[in-house]
Parts: C-alpha cells; sequence; structure tokens
DNA sequence: ACCGTCATGTAATCGGTTACATGATTCT
DNA sequence: AGAATCATGTAACCGATTACATGACGGT
C-alpha cells in the first residue's frame, strides 16, 4: 500500500494484466512477447520486480496457488485499474528521442553508402512482416483487439518512413559525392 | 588502459569531442544541448561519467589546467578515434523500439480522440520547428555539417509520419465509433 | 562587495540488464 | 528414468537520473 513510483514499465505490466483478467509473471512475459514485443519489451525479471512492486503499492492482488506451476496469479485492483485509466486516458506528450543509432552515426558523420544497405534491408523486412500481419487479419477475417490495428499501422508506416529515409540519404549521398 | 564497455553514450562523446577536437565536459554537454538534442541527449553528469571511464579506457587523453575554469581539456586519442571510426562505419543495424508511450496507450485501448489533440499539436510544433530551420539554412546560404542534414531530414520525416499517423488514428476513431 | 550563472563535479538512488539457479512438468 | 523445456525466481552489476554542492568569473 506504500506509494510505488509508476514508470511506464508499471502500465505496461498493470495493461498486459488487465488484458488478460488474470496472469503470472510468466504470463505477462509470454504475452508480451507475444504480442507487443515490437513495439515494447521488457525482460522477465523485470517483469517480477514490477510485480512484486505493484503488489507492494496495492495495484495488483495476489493469489498463491499450492500447485507447482503458476504458483502466483495476479489480478488488478480498483486502484489498480483506477491508475490504468488514468493514464490511458491522459494525454500528456512525452517527447521522445528517436536513439535511432543510424541516426546517430549520419550526425557524427557515419557514411550513407556504408550504413543504408543493412538498414534498409532489415527495416524492409520488418515492414513486410507487419504487412502480412495485416493482410492476413483481413483474409482471414480474423479481428486485432482494439489498438492493436493502430499500434501496427504506426509499425508500417514507421518502417516505410525508415526505408524513404535511407533511400533519401543514399541517393543523396551519390549525388554529393565527388569520386 | 583497461577495458572499458562501450555503449551508445561512450560512441555519443567520442563523436562530440571529435567534431570540438578538444572539449571539456561542460563543453561536450553545451554542444551536445545546442546540436543533437532533439535526436539524442544526455544528462551532464552521465557525460562527465564517460569522460572518465574513455580516459581510464585510453580513448580520451586529458590536459589538466591549473586556471580555474575549463579546467580538464580532453582530446581523441589514436585509439579512441579509431574505435569511433569503426563504430562510424559498422553497419550493424540495431533494432530499436520506437518507445512511443503514446502508441503503447493506444495498444491498451486508450482512445484516440482523447490522445491525438496533444501528440498532433506537440508534433506540428516540432515539424515547424524543423523546417524554419531547414529554411532559414537555405535562404541564409549556411551550410551544415555533413550528417545535420541527413538527421533533420529524418525528424521531419519521423514528425510528419507522426502527424499523419495520429489523423489516421482519429478519422478511423470517429468512423469505428457508434455513438 | 555582492549576486547570478558559469563550470564543474559528487553522492545517492534506482531501474534495467545479464547471468545464474532451481523445482515442476512433459515428452520420449 | 532421463532429457528437455517450462515456470519461476534471485543476485550482481551497471548505466542513467536526480539532487546536491561548490569554486570561478562577470556584471552592477
Amino acid at each position: 500500500m506504500s506509494d510505488v513510483r509508476l514508470t511506464t514499465s508499471s502500465f505496461f505490466v498493470l495493461g498486459i494484466i488487465d488484458k488478460l483478467g488474470e496472469a503470472s509473471p510468466y504470463d505477462v512475459k509470454t504475452e508480451a512477447a507475444r504480442t507487443v514485443a515490437p513495439f515494447w519489451s521488457m525482460p522477465h525479471a523485470q517483469v517480477y520486480a514490477q510485480c512484486d512492486r505493484l503488489l507492494e503499492g496495492g495495484l495488483l492482488s495476489q493469489v498463491r496457488r499450492e500447485s507447482g506451476r503458476n504458483r502466483r496469479v495476479l489480478t488488478l485492483t480498483g486502484q489498480g485499474l483506477a491508475v490504468l485509466r488514468g493514464w490511458l486516458d491522459d494525454p500528456e506528450f512525452v517527447p521522445v528521442e528517436a536513439r535511432e543509432r543510424g541516426i546517430l552515426k549520419l550526425w557524427f558523420g557515419g557514411r550513407p553508402d556504408v550504413l543504408a544497405p543493412a538498414q534498409l534491408g532489415e527495416h524492409e523486412k520488418t515492414l513486410r512482416g507487419y504487412e502480412e500481419l495485416v493482410g492476413g487479419v483481413g483474409e482471414l477475417g480474423e479481428l486485432l483487439a482494439p489498438g492493436q490495428r493502430e499500434a501496427l499501422e504506426f509499425g508500417i508506416r514507421y518502417e516505410r518512413m525508415m526505408i524513404d529515409f535511407w533511400e533519401w540519404a543514399r541517393h543523396r549521398d551519390e549525388r554529393t559525392q565527388d569520386r
């Protein structure tokens, strides 16, 4: 019940447990890896730590089971749900530095012709993965939970942007160079 | 001279000092704040820590001055320069999670109509800033150091992408809702 | 002489990562 | 019965953040 500082990791865990209804830390880890992983991830040690903290803060409640596996099952408390909802509805804008190492390298003089190919390859691969996901959903008529389609759309737009960017950088580099 | 683990923060400091030729930790901090800040930043305590580490690792050399201010002036050693160059030319792709809190909120059920306005406002503001920078450079014929134009281009494309995305999300939300 | 901010650092803390460890199942 | 992996955690370390502290210089 003591006051706990809530980081995005906290809300991440709260969010996953809310979606699952109840979950062991292991379930949280698994579900996260299966779904949000491309947009946000967390090592499992951290999941356990967060669960402990959230329990202590009264945002989660725990049932211990005597059977071997799934020894702890966690649920949001009323307070936990309220806190999660509050966060979700908070339009605060947190400026994010892109922290793209490739961009930093360019800044310090990294050469586009050296960097671009690998970047392009990887972004194209990721993009194909996303697009297949969306396509598959359409074909099979499966539904993505609300919010997931949005995240996927973001992913697609991000990857497309990066591909366009690196192509731009590479071509600009070719034009600029005098060899 | 002992082995130091190099993080991106290390290369960040090396990169800044390389650009400046020689610099005190304070100079590093100031230059970083003045230039790369929108894409990458680092609290000054960390700059001091990195300088110490890089010194210990033999990647920086230091001249102590007896005068009060700018007591330490740092320069890249040959090894430091080699390490920086090696990093710049390394095309390794490090997958970055976007870690956009807004996207995470959408994932967990955050409402686009609640979130979008603030996000749009901020991204538009940032975009205007970047575009003015590029425009100003063109008009005055100033030159950006190589790499900086690229970083700025990335920033512009990123912001445009985010604006388009949030507009998409908001409109999709309007269409989807049955009120 | 005094005040602000410039320049430089240190200390404490904490979240996150990596690595290690182990009992519980399930499969062969 | 033994191997594999499932599920659960702990421990140690480390980089990063926050906060505090202080001498130096420049302006009034």
